[in-house]
DNA sequence: ACAAAAGTGTTACTTTTACACCCATGA
DNA sequence: TCATGGGTGTAAAAGTAACACTTTTGT
């Protein structure tokens, strides 16, 4: 199949199988050699990147067409997803936007066509364990990989605003409930932990403090192992236990009153 | 103008002049007589009270569109509103719902009609002076008046979860940002603010440990004046700093990292 | 043997909790 | 005068922050 002509598809298809006017964006984020990465993708012809985004299905949930998107993307199906925001200024909708698109494609799209019509999206951000991950392509984007969280390139429309908002909402969520049950793999050591905290939230941590604390959450478990192959002294491998964990989640943590 | 009127204005207008399927819903919070009170409305011919909601009109931000609805019941402009959640599910629309309205009025709808479809809606709640507020009826619904968070009645459709997840949200907002500017009249007192506090988390609190608390935030001004006409001793009065308020909305408050 | 990273412990400080006493006022 | 609610303080407990020493391992 060529790429245009799923396009082409999508947009004959779209006026009777999609949800009109809504969308969903998913901010997917990882963790890998120490930094927090970001799932981002390219479509052709365009000189800028996007967040995987995608409609919903006439009778779809949105948190369905959520995880949809990022099955498609990822190729996770249990993933931490997260719903946060609701961007709906009608300024973010742009018809040329889309029309340039078109143009470079070839096809053309009446004037009030359903996809160049204002659309309201949905910010969802998601955690996952980026060496699961193996970045999809998919028939319509042309690239789709992973970028440092710090080296973002330029983001189409209001995307770096909903990137930065999901951001902002991951480092309010440290605050009540545990993370990193989806970022880290089975096994992980502490300092990797502490990094993971330290890089969302962007600050260094006291290792002693830090592992008090979280220790003192009660959602992990120290393994009878240490991590192989490393410079140095080996440090412990710790497991989350997972009914504690959900318990944290459920419950929540720090509360303050 | 008639009632029912009014009803067929909307539904003829609509298709053009609104954003298909897609609502707001507002649970509007209000504090009176030491409790927790929520603003619900109720429709003719329905047993059932429902949450203030609204369409979105073609052109506006969803934001106003809460704003509006806000305005069109409580008269008040400006007040506390907070996007909390977007409730997504196929399931939560009824056909049959809107339709035994219809036919309760003698209004003829084809089965088509935008107002059957399939509605996702954006939770938003707000924080009102419950002095300032005169509940306002408007043309559609009939009633539209105060009731207290712990004796709602039965809501229509997916309301009570709204109602929940608004009131888990409020909750939430508490462990991170001031809260009271909005639902406490200028000058208040000190048992008066912690009474707010006690009902929203349906808990009790120290009195003294609340005081040292709540000063330490930094938000509160103590008058030189004491509430008058009240038995026994005289409370101060306290009205909030605003400038350190909104710099608390903004930095957060108890802040775990 | 040494540099670098990880394990563990201690002390000072801050915040939270629990609780007691005095004061003002209307009945 | 007394019951009730409000103002204020203090001591113990818990939690947080700052910091030092020892252990392991690859080079």
């Amino acid at each position: 199949m060529k790429k245009n002509e799923s396009i082409g598809a999508l947009l004959t298809a779209g006026e009777q199988d999609l949800l009109p006017a809504l969308s969903v964006d998913c901010v997917i984020f990882g963790f890998h050699e120490n930094q927090l990465k970001v799932l981002l993708v390219k479509h052709r012809h365009r000189d800028m990147w996007a967040l995987p985004g995608g409609f919903i299905g006439k009778e779809e949930p949105t948190d369905a067409a959520a995880y949809r998107v990022l099955k498609e993307r990822t190729g996770l199906n249990e993933i931490f997803l997260q719903q946060f925001h609701v961007f709906g200024e009608p300024e973010r909708s742009k018809k040329e936007f889309h029309l340039q698109d078109f143009k470079k494609d070839g096809i053309n799209v009446t004037a009030n066509h359903w996809i160049l019509q204002r659309f309201v999206t949905i910010g969802y951000y998601a955690l996952v364990e980026f060496s699961k991950v193996s970045p999809a392509s998919g028939s319509i984007p042309e690239k789709c990989v992973w970028w440092d969280i710090h080296k973002v390139p330029t983001l189409i429309l209001d995307h770096r605003k909903i990137l930065d908002k999901a951001l902002a909402a991951l480092r309010m969520q440290l605050n009540y409930q545990p993370i990193g049950y989806n970022l880290l793999p089975k096994k992980f050591t502490m300092p990797e932990l502490q990094k993971l905290y330290e890089t969302i939230l962007d600050k260094k941590l006291d290792r002693r403090n830090f592992q008090r604390k979280i220790l003192g959450f009660g959602i992990l478990c120290r393994l009878d192992e240490t991590k192989e192959g490393v410079a140095h002294k080996a440090p412990y491998l710790y497991s989350f236990d997972l009914k504690k964990y959900d318990d944290a989640l459920n419950d929540g943590l720090n509360l303050g009153w």
